[in-house]
DNA sequence: TATTATGCGTTCCATTTGGAACTTGCTTTC
DNA sequence: GAAAGCAAGTTCCAAATGGAACGCATAATA
């Protein structure tokens, strides 16, 4: 077993030469998936050198910036709620939104501090100037993402993109049981 | 500063009554990054249920099984190929891969075990199994995603995301000094 | 009003993660 | 052909993560 082709071996391509058999390529043009393939890889792509900015130059963490960048849309919002819009478990956001208090970014949660239910979170005046400084950077790298298209066709993927979501409701959470295998998949089985 | 609107002490409203300032609504309809957060949202309302599926049914963790579904598509490529189509760091993979080779789910690596440069991954017959009998769940989901689109929509959506994936090469890796605020971000000052 | 139920936020802790340094083998250069 | 350079994969370890159990304030019920 084991056939000793590692296609770098012969590199006398007459013209698509020199490319070993791309991932990337498979990825874009032989899966299966090709939507949520490109939709993970574009977030990825976009997401790690903003974030990786972020962090370098206002030393927040991800899960903190989202909570800035949230609460600046929705101002008095809660955890949970960035929770939900983000994808973030709720203990995360706990440990973010202490800091970003101790931090001054956001206004203190007068709120007994015995914990109670559903506190609004408001940016401090510090945590608006920071949003204010870094959001455009967010903005261009959105649009240098879509510089290629026009805008008709940038207009088109809107819409789109939010025929998608609203439809959400009817896919998301659990996956049904008819799109499930068959097969005894209990090899690891919850406690049942 | 800071008004008293929580949109929640008066809740007599005429006709849209009941729903908080609804941060989901305020990220889908007022972010100046509106594709990128459909991207994320969309990202996570796919991966998270199906993750949680292949983990809770096969023991697999998401690299693990990410590195399976890459070598489905790209047999015989390397770890560093999938590192760089999926984002995870190269020490997470090792990882993974170490595991799914000691699973008997990709085939032994007969270099020699001292680590070499490049090694082509394969599965293994049980890899292949595993992955025929799971790959229909992630189609199946993509699918459910995208019913509510005709098919001429989708062949659009498609047509538009591959475009902004091309061109990729001209705004992914680092962000341009000019997109980045003037101000003084040496807050944190790298080691310079 | 007393009682129960709900669910938000917190804490605990085992697991996972990923940056950094290292090892080793391939590639290039002289 | 020897030496230096480069990069894939591994190991180490501190830090981040997230499931689970908990505390507590509000909401629902009687």
């Amino acid at each position: 077993m084991s056939g000793p082709q590692t296609a770098r071996d012969q590199e006398f391509g007459t013209d698509e030469a020199a490319q070993p058999p791309d991932m990337l390529d498979a990825k874009l043009w032989a899966n299966p998936c090709p939507f949520t393939f490109r939709i993970n890889y574009l977030a990825l792509l976009y997401n790690t050198p903003l974030y990786s900015w972020v962090q370098d130059s206002y030393g927040l963490k991800r899960p903190e910036y989202v909570v800035l960048y949230s609460l600046a849309l929705a101002d008095g919002g809660s955890a949970r709620d960035v929770s939900r819009t983000s994808g973030f478990p709720k203990n995360t956001l706990s440990r973010a939104i202490k800091r970003l208090e101790l931090m001054g970014l956001i206004e203190d949660r007068e709120k007994a501090p015995g914990g109670g239910r559903m506190q609004a979170l408001r940016l401090s005046h510090k945590g608006w100037d920071l949003i204010h400084e870094t959001r455009p950077t967010f903005e261009a790298q959105e649009e240098r993402m879509l510089r290629v298209l026009s805008d008709g066709e940038r207009q088109m993927l809107f819409e789109l993109m939010s025929k998608v979501v609203m439809g959400a409701e009817d896919w998301a959470g659990e996956l049904p049981a008819e799109i499930l295998p068959d097969a005894l998949h209990n090899k690891k089985g919850k406690p049942q």
